[in-house]
DNA sequence: ATCATTAACCTTTTT
DNA sequence: GGTTAATGAT
């Protein structure tokens, strides 16, 4: 077993401590893909069949990786074990045991933009204020609801769910997800939330089903676990209740998905479920240089609530973190891409080597533009995955239809595209008519000479033939060819094929790379001996598969993929770069502004900064603009808290050369939206007493206090509107003094840590780093540069 | 019924 | 800045 040679003794104690629960706490870059890898190869070599492993991963790819690197060390049979997300996982569960909940076996598994567009459709039948009952809002509360494992009936049952709904003026939530479930239901649909939702209800409902479960899966492991939600917790806690071999791997400090109902408590509490629970700890930071692990201890080191932890490495230092200042939104894309080019030719780096991260998806464009310029081949993930545009969810509508006609969302889509004379008049009619005989959509459809349709008629029979046609196609073909099919008859190819546009060409593209992935799905044979759910390569089963994948488990669109990664933060979480970019590092922005409001989402967002900063292995770079375009409008911004919190001894400032130049780029009233900004930090240099810029923002202003307006207020427009963003930005009123003048000894007031003593200053400006006592919180290490300080005495 | 133009809305983060 | 819902013209 020379593998476990190549383990650390912590690392081998997780992998050969097999029997029982376990408990992994992986640090950042503490080898714990390795860990997990090795573990599952362990428990096979030990003789454990795997068909009674189920391992549970963040993504597809990362499930097919770990496979892959398993059956390197073991053999083909690592193609037996279980591995894959919660919800693909249970997707494949749920496509066996639908019939047990009712549901058909090709059930439709509908996507976000579904669900919203069910529940728009929902809100307006109900006739209730539309601008009360956003959808987005309404399913908000609907998934909340479900991962938390309550039905309409529990909701309606929940005096404080509804007694919220009641408080925001929202009363007919219940009413709406009632009619939402029973929508689903009855088009054979379910949600992301659902297959988590029904598989906890397939369980609870059906003990032989649960104990099938129990003993099919003897061993469980389940990676970052920190970022599990209670139905996903309950799910994994009932499989795992026979055998007791459950091992969980997470990282308290990496927990990043509270707003989609990720607890951390149930990694805080796992050891209370299993009393018996054996800990291992890996603290050996593998990834990264000193300083990048230093810097990230010291962030992390902020938040209160979480399990102590020293992450250390034997790296050697590393160069220090860059942190470069940007004019602008642009300048900020400009300046990184410039950067990447002058990296890559000095250090012969390859663009794959490159990820530049960022808070939300909405910073990539300036990014691209940069990287663009100057012919940085990039990709970015995200945003708008390949199965979300328009020419696909075309495509696979009519597929959708073909295996379920009950699938309402695909119906809407595609009964009129392309157009063949089934407006919106008529559409109305037959949902009128389905309701009125309580019965689908499909049904009327198929039977429309049966109901007093009047006029177009024959375009709605004429339609559901062409269905039924496709249909009894499907029994005789196999999914490519019945695609291929599809495209023809349904006019789809002849519809893309008339534009002649560039979009247009692409759409085809993507239509042709669409029937690629069909291909390679039913080509694809992995033969899998007893298996009854690995050998399904029907159109169903593609379905599926690929309404649950991520933009990160598709390969690249051209096979090059020595490219400048771009991505969220979020998406960037269990990956590596050797160079890393962290972009828009400003207050508003990341601290996101909606993460303001309490302590809890604050660290949350601290997290997230800490996984960004771990991404990097060899050299990190933060960047800042000094004004950014945010829907629409022009906002002046300010250097986030979060760099003020970094050990200063990690970093080195850079971009003082590049104040005041390309200013003249900037918009020609630059000058009167900059004037809520103070100037000493446009320009680097400390700033004359009284100077011009001070002026309109009023001196008397308390500290920190958010404007009581809070940006509420309607939006005026124009150049009136601009001036409004700058005004409104909170915190903007604290007018900091000339620090240049700083002596040790004097009282300072701190635009959030209040008064303080200065105990200590080093280095020259404009790097001068000051030590400050305040009363309360102790000392603190301060960056002049960043930092807003007032002079008290 | 369909196309084209205009008005509102937007933004965290994702399976 | 960008998309998508609502309006108006053919």
């Amino acid at each position: 077993m020379d593998y476990l040679e190549k383990l650390n003794p912590e690392q081998r104690k997780a992998v050969e401590c097999t029997e029982g629960p376990v408990m992994i706490i992986a640090g950042a870059g503490s080898g714990k893909t390795r860990v997990l890898t090795f573990r599952i190869a362990h428990l096979l070599q030990k003789g454990v069949d795997p068909f009674n492993v189920l391992a549970l991963t963040f993504t597809n790819k990362a499930a097919r990786e770990m496979r892959d690197r398993i059956e390197t060390m073991v053999g083909a049979e690592a193609r037996n074990l279980w591995m894959g997300t919660f919800h693909s996982v249970f997707a494949k569960i749920l496509r066996v045991e639908a019939d047990k909940i009712g549901y058909p076996r090709n059930f439709t598994i509908y996507d976000t933009d579904d669900s919203k567009s069910l529940l728009k459709a929902i809100i307006k039948e109900e006739g209730v204020d539309d601008n009360l009952y956003k959808p987005n809002l309404v399913f908000g509360r609907i998934s909340s609801a479900k991962n938390n494992l309550l039905g309409p009936a529990e909701y309606k049952l929940s005096d404080e769910l509804m007694a919220m709904d009641q408080s925001t003026g929202r009363p007919k939530i219940q009413q709406i997800y009632e009619k939402y479930a029973s929508r689903c239901f009855k088009a054979g649909a379910m949600d992301f939330d659902d297959l988590l939702f029904k598989t906890y209800e397939l369980l609870i409902r059906y003990p032989e089903v649960l104990n099938k479960y129990q003993h099919r899966f003897k061993y469980l492991l389940v990676d970052e676990y920190q970022d599990t939600n209670f139905a996903q917790y309950k799910i994994v806690k009932m499989l795992a209740a026979a055998s007791r071999n459950i091992a969980v791997v997470g990282d308290d400090a990496q927990s990043i998905y509270a707003f989609r109902g990720a607890n951390i408590q149930n990694i805080l509490s796992f050891e209370k479920d299993y009393p018996e629970l054996k800990t291992f700890r890996l603290e050996q930071n593998y990834r990264s240089t000193q300083t990048i692990v230093t810097a990230a201890s010291s962030v992390i080191a902020k938040n209160i609530h979480q399990f102590e932890k020293n992450l250390w490495t034997e790296n050697p230092a590393g160069n220090k973190i860059k942190v470069v200042r940007a004019m602008s939104d642009n300048d900020e894309g400009r300046t990184v891409a410039l950067d990447i080019q002058e990296k890559r030719m000095k250090k012969q780096l390859k663009n794959s080597d490159f990820a530049i991260l960022y808070r939300t998806n909405a910073q990539s464009r300036s990014l691209e533009e940069g990287l663009r310029k100057i012919n940085i081949p990039y990709r970015v993930f995200g945003g708008q995955s390949f199965y979300q545009r328009k020419e696909i969810k075309d495509m696979i509508g009519y597929l959708r239809m073909i295996i379920n006609p009950n699938d309402e969302e695909a119906f809407k889509r595609i009964i009129n595209y392309p157009a063949r004379g089934i407006g919106k008049v008529s559409i109305d009619k037959l949902i009128v008519l389905a309701d009125q005989h309580n019965t689908t959509l499909w049904e009327v459809v198929t039977n429309i000479h049966q109901y007093n349709f009047g006029g177009g008629a024959q375009k709605i029979q004429e339609f559901g033939v062409l269905i039924q046609s496709f249909q009894a196609l499907e029994k005789r073909m196999n999914a490519f060819d019945l695609a291929v099919h599809v495209g023809k008859h349904s006019n789809l190819y002849q519809e893309l094929n008339a534009d002649k546009s560039v979009e247009g060409i692409s759409r085809l593209q993507n239509l042709d790379e669409l029937l690629n992935a069909i291909k390679e799905f039913v080509e694809d044979d992995v033969v899998v001996e007893g298996e009854e759910l690995a050998n399904d390569k029907s159109l169903g089963s593609f379905l599926q598969n690929v309404s649950l994948l991520t933009d990160r488990d598709v390969a690249d669109e051209d096979g090059d993929s020595d490219k400048v990664t771009l991505m969220t933060v979020h998406m960037a979480k269990g990956l590596e770069f050797p160079q890393v970019y962290i972009v828009g590092m400003e207050e508003n922005l990341f601290p996101s502004q909606m993460s303001m409001n309490s302590r809890t989402e604050l660290e949350e967002e601290r997290r997230l900064f800490y996984v960004a900063i771990t991404r990097a292995e060899v050299e990190l770079t933060i960047t800042y603009a000094l004004s950014r375009f945010k829907h629409g409008s022009l906002f002046n911004c300010e250097p986030s808290r979060f760099l003020q919190e970094m050990d200063p001894d990690t970093l080195e400032l850079t971009g003082e050369k590049q104040a005041g130049f390309d200013f003249s780029n900037e918009r020609s009233q630059a000058g009167a939206w900059n004037s809520g900004w103070n100037s000493f930090e446009r320009n680097g240099q400390p700033q004359r007493a009284g100077g011009p810029a001070r002026s309109s923002s009023p001196t008397s202003a308390p500290a920190g206090r958010t404007s009581p307006l809070g940006g509420r207020s309607p939006q005026p427009t124009g150049l009136a509107q601009q001036q409004q963003a700058v005004r409104l930005t909170p915190e903007s009123e604290f007018v900091p003094d000339d620090v240049s003048r700083l002596q040790v000894g004097m009282e300072v007031e701190h635009q959030r840590f209040g008064l303080g003593k200065v105990v200590q200053l080093e280095g020259t400006m404009p790097d001068t780093k000051a030590t400050i006592f305040f009363q309360g919180l102790g000392q603190k290490q301060i960056l002049l540069k960043f930092a807003k300080i007032k002079i008290v005495s």
